[in-house]
DNA sequence: GGTCATTTTGTTACACTATAACATGACGTG
DNA sequence: CACGTCATGTTATAGTGTAACAAAATGACC
């Protein structure tokens, strides 16, 4: 588990602000894509990244039927399958996650470090924390193991409201 | 959070004994919900009742076109929107849950406490130990609390390996 | 360049999961 | 027994995901 450089701010920043630059935040993470996966000698073919992009392009996580709807504007309508298998090829490469309480997808902030997720889910306006938080997994895994089984994997979605829409719900 | 009145033993019991008297959990189980839904004033009408009953008679949990597939096995098909809605009583009731990242559900092993349960699943015999740990539901409120998220509800599906299949593959 | 194995994509069809909308029936209360 | 409420039936459809096989692209090797 690298840690980022930098220090951990006071509130931790796990929400984006709002109205940040969205384009640079999809700019990035497709490159950083195209960087890892010339790295693995993994193949970012053009449909991959297209799905990657809408991924990123999408605030809220993103279901790939919206996907698909979104190919089908820019020209050309891909059979879902073909959708499922860019995703999964993304979930492979852990640039895209899955949120299975809601099946949708949404891109990976830090696809370099291999990581389980955990995932703040806002009822509200469907925005989306990713969090890799140390004291979560570990007692994930302490009463797994007091149980005797061994993980493979989690799926932690937490549901509730942001602190944005907390501060909408309280002004209003 | 009532407890129950026997102590926790060394390693804690979260999956059930291979080769326990299921016939008697089933029976318990309903009973209980009986008792529950008396003193709650909620009908646990015919249907919901058998759907109860189907759940909890499978081991591992089942889907809702399975429960209607074991329902037409005795004679009536209703249409898979009753399955739905049985389903949807028992969970308000919280005597079934259901697995977000199985789509599938479950008899709740404590329906009289409100509780947010947390689920060992195994990926080899599909068995689940439903939980309510203290420490993962603290780290988790405790996590969003410094996000500045307000919890309201957790999906907590740990995948992997089940003591009992563990042995089996060890022994193998 | 040509051949081959591998990977990726296309095509078609289908399985599985879940809900909408409206009609009918059961139940308890006054 | 009339009424409102809750539960169920009926029909149709929306939403999510995969199987199976054919065709095309890619890269490594000769």
């Amino acid at each position: 588990m690298t840690k980022s450089s930098r220090a951990e701010p006071k509130s931790e920043a796990a929400f984006p602000r709002r109205g940040h630059d969205h384009h640079r935040c999809v700019a990035d993470a497709l490159s950083q894509a195209e960087r890892l996966c010339a790295q693995r000698g993994a193949r970012l073919t053009e449909i991959r990244k297209q799905v990657l992009e809408l991924v990123w392009e999408s605030h809220a996580p993103i279901g790939a039927y919206q996907i698909l709807e979104k190919l089908a504007e820019s020209g050309k309508r891909p059979a879902p399958i073909a959708v499922y298998r860019a995703l999964d090829f993304l979930m492979e490469q852990g640039l895209v996650h899955r949120l299975a309480s809601r099946n949708a997808f949404l891109g990976c902030g830090h696809p370099d470090t291999n990581h389980q997720a955990q995932f703040l889910i806002c009822d509200s306006c469907g925005s989306v924390a990713e969090l890799a938080d140390t004291r979560i997994v570990d007692a994930i895994a302490d009463r797994a193991g007091r149980s005797g089984f061994a993980v493979a994997g989690h799926v932690v979605e937490i549901q509730g409201t942001c602190p944005d829409c907390r501060k909408a719900a309280h002004a209003g």
